[in-house]
RNA sequence: GGAGAGGUGGCCGAGUGGUUGAAGGCGCACGCUUGGAAAGCGUGUAAACGGGAAACUGUUUCGAGGGUUCGAAUCCCUCUCUCUCCGCCA
């Protein structure tokens, strides 16, 4: 969300932004529907202003005066209250502004290769993909997950499960020892105001998988992401600036409706209706974003390199981050069986644009302001396991399992 | 699911129709005091939105929304959340 003063002052220059997002703002619509709203807000104030002093004469004689005026502000209000309503649909909608080290660019080809790490190993042998190497003992069972809950879910089984298991160890392990992220074990459920505080909603409801509760007239949401949760834990708080930075890191289950993906990464556990994610949130005074983007970063490649799978970082093009996102790395690992890197994790920086949905604050000497927020995936889980089962295959079929996991692996060296 | 109690400022807490944005306290900031600190004393201390270059100023806000009234933190309705007791249950 923008700070709707500062859109106001420097309207040309947001409208120039967005266009780099590949975002039409219609500025004369919205400069129009603002000035009325505001003379609306005006018009009122003044009507409110003389029935408080007639109010506080308690004459009698005024008594129908008064009265009149309340009923010309209730009329005033009510076309008030629609234009503020049209107001906020129109910034609601509006993502973040990219930050100035981002390219600008209409989509992923923009996208700026930061660096590649690791190096890819080539195998004398024919390799498999992960669904290969998993049908083997049915230990990744598309079948079964399909009779129970249809497309795009799967089954693991024995050491696969094992497998998905020890990961989130490892990577839990990692983050709150070595990087010193406060582990919290959050809601799967939330409410649509957390939802709309990070930006999942109003834009992007048909993504989300909506929850009704018997007798309530609320609505819930199964998490798309732990960022939601971890981030709305500062919702509506106003925190002392000693008190920053906060780092959260939790591991969840993700729920995507993946609309309009349909016969995109059909095969395979790439995109699944869910799966388990680790994520890594800070909230931070605004001025270090960018440096806490980097460490941020820094602690999502460190699981990569310590169970030395080569990945690469790309910096996301304007056009091709996500909503509330203000710069954004993507961490790519090494997919053998597709001869590409694919998108593993997504580190962002969202500047206050969250701060400023969620209303949390932070106290400083130029008073209240809002937070930064920053999210990232350390990792996605499956995507994690996609690529260690296929860069670890050996000729038998059997998969290496790295060092550094092993003693959350019951200490197998192969599986 | 049944019965009850309650949501007031950063926090605690008073307040049942009329200068109440809201007593009192804690906390915080500044000043005085002190060799220094503590204590003490004094002063100040919400946010959002509108207008203004600024000083400043207007409006709103006592869980949320609606209603009654010339006037609502205070009365009525709906929703929501928290707590206590009972029931059920992982």
């Amino acid at each position: 969300m923008h700070n709707i003063k500062d859109l106001r002052k420097n309207l040309e220059t947001y409208k120039k932004k967005f266009k780099d997002r590949n975002i039409d703002f219609n500025s004369n619509n919205f400069n129009k529907i603002d000035k009325i709203n505001r003379e609306l807000i005006a018009k009122k104030e003044k009507l409110e202003n003389e029935k408080k002093s007639l109010s506080k004469k308690k004459d009698k004689l005024n008594f129908d005066k008064s009265k009149d005026i309340s009923n010309e502000i209730e009329k005033i209000l009510e076309s008030q209250k629609k234009t503020q309503k049209e107001l906020n649909s129109i910034i609601e909608v509006l993502p973040n502004i990219p930050h100035q080290d981002v390219p600008v660019g209409k989509s992923e080809k923009e996208n700026k290769l930061i660096k590649k790490v690791g190096t890819i190993k080539s195998f004398n042998f024919t390799t498999k993909s992960h669904v290969e190497l998993g049908v083997k003992n049915n230990n990744i069972d598309f079948e079964t997950a399909t009779k129970l809950s249809g497309s795009r879910f799967v089954v693991l089984r024995d050491k696969f499960a094992l497998l998905e298991r020890a990961l989130i160890n490892f990577m839990l392990d990692i983050h709150v020892n070595q990087f010193k992220y406060t582990e919290i074990s959050p809601p799967l459920i939330v409410n649509e105001d957390v939802m709309y505080g990070t930006g999942q909603l109003p834009k992007f409801r048909e993504d989300q998988f909506e929850i009704k509760f018997e007798n309530s007239t609320q609505k819930k949401f199964l998490i798309p992401t732990a960022e939601v949760v971890l981030t709305n834990l500062v919702r509506k708080s106003n925190i002392d600036i000693k008190d920053l930075p906060q780092r959260f890191v939790a591991s969840t289950p993700c729920f995507r409706k993946e609309a309009g993906s349909y016969g995109k990464d059909t095969k395979g556990m790439i995109r699944q209706h869910q799966f388990y994610k680790v994520e890594l949130v800070s909230i931070v005074d605004p001025k270090n974003c960018i440096l806490e983007l980097d460490r941020m970063l820094s602690c999502a490649e460190e699981i990569l390199i310590k169970l030395e799978i080569p990945y690469q970082v790309v910096l996301l093009s304007s056009g091709d981050m996500g909503f509330s996102a203000e710069k954004t790395f993507d961490i790519e690992a090494w997919i053998p069986s597709e001869k590409k890197y694919r998108e593993i994790s997504s580190c962002s920086s969202c500047g206050t644009f969250q701060g400023r949905r969620m209303g949390a604050k932070y106290k400083s000497q130029n008073g209240n302001e809002f937070v930064g927020t920053l999210n990232g995936s350390g990792l996605a889980v499956g995507r994690l396991m996609i690529s260690l089962l296929e860069n670890n295959q050996n000729e038998d079929g059997s998969i290496s399992i790295p060092n550094n996991l092993k003693k959350y692996m019951n200490n197998l060296d192969k599986i």
